[in-house]
DNA sequence: TCAAAAGTGTTTGTTATACACCCATGA
DNA sequence: TCATGGGTGTATAACAAACACTTTTGA
C-alpha cells in the first residue's frame, strides 16, 4: 500500500540578468510557467542542510546566500527555499534564468511572491543586495539594485550618504569606465560592526 | 514496514501575563521546559486551515491572530505557527502559561526562538500588539507592550504623537481609573488606509 | 566641446527626541 | 494637598530630500 507522499524541497533561485530580477527555471515545459527545481526530502535529512547541497547541485557552486521561507500546500508539502546567485552566473545545463514573473500562475505561484516579498522584507535586515552583486561594484549598479527591489527611485546623494554612515562598504583602487562619463569607483562589501542605535518606532506599515 | 514519520503542527501561543509574554504550554513532564502544542499532520491537509482549527481546538476559541513562522527538524518534520491570544484569556484545560523563555531548551528551541523573533520583526508590519491587546486599551498598555517587545524604553510624548499620526486608533468616551492618579482614556484599533508614504532606505541592520 | 554619468556641498523640510508643564484622581 | 500617573505644547536636534554644482570621461 502506497506511503504518505514525502515532502519536498523547492528552490526560488534569484539573479540579475539584465537589470531585471530573475528566477532559476527548468527547461521543458510550458515556457510561459516557471518550473522551480524540486526534490524529494529524505525522512532523516536536516533541512537546511539539505536545501544547500540541493542548490549547490543545481547550480554548480555554492550559492552566496540561502534561507527558508516557509512550508506551502503544493500537491504534497513543499518547503520552499530562497537562493540568492551573483550576477552575471550562468544557468546550469538543462535549466534557464527566466524574468521574475510579476503574477505568477500555476501550483508554485504562492511560492514565487513569498520569495518575493521575503526578499524585499529582508533587504534592510540581510545583506541581500551585496550576495546579488559581485565582489566589488559601483555605488550606481548599488542604487540601481535598490530601486529595483523597493520599486521606487533613490535620491544619489541621500543614498550615498546614509550608505557611507552605515560603515557597510569600502571604497577599492580600482575604477570603471563604463561607455561615456565619468568612471565610478568600484566598492567592496565590508561590512564595520557598530553600535546598534534604537530605531523609532513605526506605525506605518501597519494596516 | 514502518512509513515515512508524517510531518507534524506546532503552536506558539503567546499572551501578555502579569505585563510578562507567556507561552502556551502542555501540562506533564518537566515544568522548567516547555511544551508546545503538537499535531500529526493528515496528508491532504491545507497548512494554513490545520493550524486554524488546531489552534481553536486547543484554545476552545479562535486565536487572535495566526501566522506561519516556517518548518523545523524535529524528531520529525515540524511546521510552526505563532498564535497571540488576546490578554486575559484563561489557558485550557491540560495546559498553563509559562513565561516565556529567555534561552529555550530542548527540541523545540529553534521554534521557540523563531517565534519570538517573528513577533517582533512584525511588530512594525502586522498589527500584533493591537493582537494581544483586548478590544479597548490604554496608550500607556500599549507603550507598555512596545516596550517590552522592543526590549527598550520608549519616549510618551513622541510614542503617542507618532501613534496619532498613522490613524491607527481612535478615543472611546470611556476612561479607567487605575488605582491613584488621572483615569486614562481608553481607545480601540481603527486603522484608517492612508497612502504608505516611502520609508527612507535603512542600512542600519544590516550586518 | 558637448553629452553623459559620477560624485559632492548646501539648503530645506520633516520628524523624533527632550523638556517642561498642566490635568485629574485617590489617599 | 500631595503624590501619582495621564496627557500636551514647545524647543532642539537629527536626518532625509531636493537642489545646485563640479569632475571626468567618450564621442
Amino acid at each position: 500500500m502506497p506511503g504518505r507522499p514525502a515532502p519536498n524541497l523547492a528552490l526560488v533561485c534569484c539573479t540579475l540578468v539584465g537589470g531585471s530580477l530573475a528566477v532559476l527555471t527548468e527547461d521543458g515545459g510550458d515556457r510561459r510557467q516557471v518550473s522551480l527545481p524540486e526534490m524529494t526530502l529524505r525522512a532523516d535529512a536536516a533541512l537546511d542542510d539539505a536545501a544547500a547541497n540541493f542548490a549547490r547541485a543545481t547550480l554548480g557552486r555554492a550559492p552566496a546566500w540561502i534561507a527558508q521561507i516557509g512550508a506551502f500546500n503544493e500537491t504534497t508539502l513543499t518547503i520552499g527555499y530562497l537562493v540568492l546567485v551573483t550576477v552575471g552566473t550562468d544557468a546550469p545545463a538543462g535549466h534557464r534564468w527566466a524574468s521574475y514573473p510579476k503574477q505568477p500562475t500555476g501550483p508554485q505561484a504562492p511560492l514565487l511572491r513569498s520569495a518575493l516579498s521575503a526578499l524585499r522584507e529582508r533587504l534592510d535586515r540581510e545583506p541581500v543586495a551585496f550576495r546579488l552583486l559581485p565582489a566589488t561594484f559601483t555605488l550606481s549598479e548599488l542604487q540601481a539594485l535598490y530601486e529595483l527591489l523597493l520599486e521606487r527611485r533613490l535620491h544619489k546623494a541621500s543614498f550615498r550618504r546614509t550608505l557611507m554612515a552605515a560603515h557597510l562598504v569600502e571604497p577599492t583602487d580600482a575604477w570603471r569606465s563604463e561607455g561615456r562619463g565619468r568612471p565610478a569607483q568600484l566598492f567592496r562589501y565590508a561590512p564595520r560592526r557598530r553600535k546598534a542605535l534604537p530605531r523609532a518606532v513605526r506605525f506605518e506599515s501597519l494596516t
